[in-house]
RNA sequence: GCGCUUGUAGCUCAACCGGAUAGAGCAUCGGCCUUCUAAGCCGAGGGUUGCAGGUUCGAUUCCUGCCAAGCGUGCCA
């Protein structure tokens, strides 16, 4: 049930039928303000506008023309010509009595199902995952699972770079350690500390430096040593991506995994057909598109270069590879790529490239899902007090041990084995939210306290009210779905309204892939059962109330473990 | 130079794509645990939405200019 949908088609049927151009937005919105009823329909101004009409005398025939009598108690003229609309108590109880014996809460497959290719994570393999690839991470796993459960086909790509020139230090330095297999394996259970010490010797030693240009060199040519070991460290690097994915709760597997060097050998075919396609031009020796929409005031053009002087290939070029084989082998018809802002030309070109060359059709949705670099707290860019990004593993472990400290605190009846395990998901809930509760596109500033603040507007937060829910239902004995929903206090058919809301917030985040919008509602959601809880009594009210309260109670719970189960967060059943 | 993004309360962010009196959290201050978990609830203070114009019934939102910040911009990814 979408309860904005239906009052949609409703009062644009009402539009039409008062003589307004048929596709008209009748703009329906959830009131501003309480005394302006439930929902407000703000489309009637525009409208009369363009028919050169008295607002409110259109308001008031469309009006006429609106039977909303099995929804609405009311429904109002109001300013200028806004309709506001008071739902009816009964019919909102009704809904949320079919939500909650629903399964699906209510919500409805789309009746346009996509096939949506899913770009995200994508971390450079040469380097252990830190900070910065958190956003990525999880908020297209958030999407994916939303799209997911609105009935599309999402195909997720894990477009991890495993074939930059990085690997030559890196595979030579494993060379240099190769009679110590001790101390290879221990330098390799950190990758971070790896790959600054394969950089320091590049940086000092010239011998060194050479070797690792001549290996990129070998690697690339197919030279069976060089990629043996070149897999073996993949393999290692991917290994600490997968132990990532599992205590971020991502569903990210290794199926998912499409390396940037699965795409060398289609490269020199993508610049083939760019030159059949007319759109390649060879300036100053490197093979360029030119594309008139990239022409600034200046009157130049920012080419993208698809194939360097010496002959070799760029992102660019991989990039178009694997535009063409999400169209043609996976059968995309919607591509979203939640990849860092700085890369916000680069993909405007791919997509622009694309779609001229033919290697995806017009119709096909492309969509850059950008996001901010993350500072430090100093507003420069995020760098530890060493020097070096701070691990994704250890902020996890950070998180956790502050969790545990707090739960040891609040709760220490509770046995080490519960406490840990309560640690665990309000920690790493915690760390997740404060990044998927935020749409900004502008850098952002990372900060330890807020990021692991277990208070507010935070993931412990909506997982309390969740346990809170549960120890109800572990002290109200038999619960009788039977008895109907009724509303006493206003506070009880707030909480309703907003239940039912839970549609249009899955909706927004599916449209616009920004998780945010659900992070919002699930924290108006619970405050308001915060609230409900205070003033309404469950367990010691009399039976019809109690019933009554209990079903609102469970469809909140419900809804927060779906909600929260799609941000990829645990709920618990005490805390 | 050109291009993209951003500028909202002391701080971190919202505001459902032009709607009615700009909202939360943190921090500060004041109340609430013999009653379902106080990681909570109730209340208070805090704003010229960077600045100046424009568009219209109506602008944080759209347009122009300026200021400030970040990023990008022919052979790294």
């Amino acid at each position: 049930m979408n309860i904005r949908k239906l009052l949609d088609s409703h009062v644009s049927q009402a539009l039409q039928l008062a003589g307004v151009e048929a596709g008209t937005p009748a703009l329906i919105k959830p009131s501003s303000r309480p005394e302006f009823g439930d929902y407000q329909a703000n489309g009637i101004i525009g409208a009369a506008k363009k028919l050169n009409m008295n607002p409110r005398e259109l308001a008031s025939t469309v009006l006429n023309h609106l039977d909303l009598s099995a929804i609405a108690e009311k429904v109002e003229i109001a300013g200028p010509g806004f309709l506001n609309i008071y739902l009816d108590s009964r019919w909102l109880a009704q809904q949320a009595e079919s939500a909650l014996e629903s399964e699906s809460l209510g919500i409805h497959k789309t009746t346009t199902p996509q096939t949506v290719v899913i770009d995200y994570s994508s971390p450079n393999l040469a380097k252990e995952m830190h900070v910065g690839h958190l956003r990525s991470t999880i908020i297209g796993d958030a999407v994916a699972r939303v799209l997911e459960l609105l009935g599309d086909t999402v195909i997720r790509q894990n477009h991890v770079g495993d074939w930059g020139t990085q690997f030559g230090m890196l595979l030579t330095y494993m060379n240099e350690l190769e009679g110590d297999t001790q101390s290879l394996s221990m330098q390799l259970a950190d990758l971070e500390k790896f790959y600054q010490a394969a950089k320091q010797r590049f940086d000092s030693d010239a011998d060194f430096a050479r070797a690792a240009r001549e290996n990129v060199v070998k690697l690339q040519a197919g030279d069976p040593e060089f990629l043996k070991r070149w897999k073996q460290f993949i393999d290692i690097s991917l290994q600490h991506c997968d132990e990532i994915y599992q205590r971020l709760n991502v569903l990210l597997t290794r199926d998912d995994v499409m390396p940037e060097s699965a795409y060398n050998s289609a490269l020199s075919q993508v610049v083939m057909d760019l030159d059949q396609a007319g759109l390649l031009i060879e300036d100053q020796g490197a093979k360029c598109v030119f594309l008139d929409q990239f022409k600034g005031k200046d009157n130049t053009i920012v080419p993208m270069i698809v194939q360097k002087s010496d002959g070799g290939y760029l992102y660019a070029t991989t990039d178009l590879a694997a535009l063409r084989y999400r169209y043609q082998q996976l059968g995309m018809t919607r591509g979203l790529y939640f990849i860092d802002a700085r890369q916000s030309l680069h993909m405007q070109q791919v997509f622009a490239v694309g779609k001229q060359a033919g290697f995806v059709p017009e119709n096909v949705q492309l969509e850059h899902m950008a996001f901010g670099t993350m500072m430090g707290e100093d507003g420069t860019p995020f760098k530890t007090r060493s020097g070096g990004t701070v691990k994704l593993v250890d902020l996890l472990d950070e998180a956790q041990q502050r969790a545990f400290v707090l739960v040891t605190e609040k709760n220490p009846q509770l046995d080490e084995a519960t406490r840990h395990h309560i640690a665990r998901v309000v920690g790493i809930g915690a760390v997740k939210y404060s990044d998927l509760s935020k749409n900004r596109t502008s850098d952002y500033r990372f900060n330890w306290d807020a990021m692991l603040s277990f208070e507010g507007n935070t993931a412990p937060y909506l997982q309390y009210a969740y346990t809170r829910i549960q120890s109800i239902f572990r002290k109200a004995g038999q619960f009788n779905p039977d008895i109907p929903l009724l509303f006493q206090e206003p506070a009880e058919r707030q909480l309703a309204l907003k239940l039912l809301q839970f549609s249009e917030a899955i909706e927004s985040v599916a449209k616009d892939g920004a998780p945010n919008l659900l992070c919002n509602y699930l924290f108006e959601l619970s405050g308001l059962f915060m609230h409900f809880y205070e003033v309404c009594p469950i367990i010691k009210a009399e039976e019809k109330i109690k019933h009554s309260r209990l079903k609102l109670s469970a469809l909140t719970a419900n809804t927060l473990q779906t909600g929260l189960g799609l941000l990829g967060i645990d709920v618990l059943e005490t805390m």
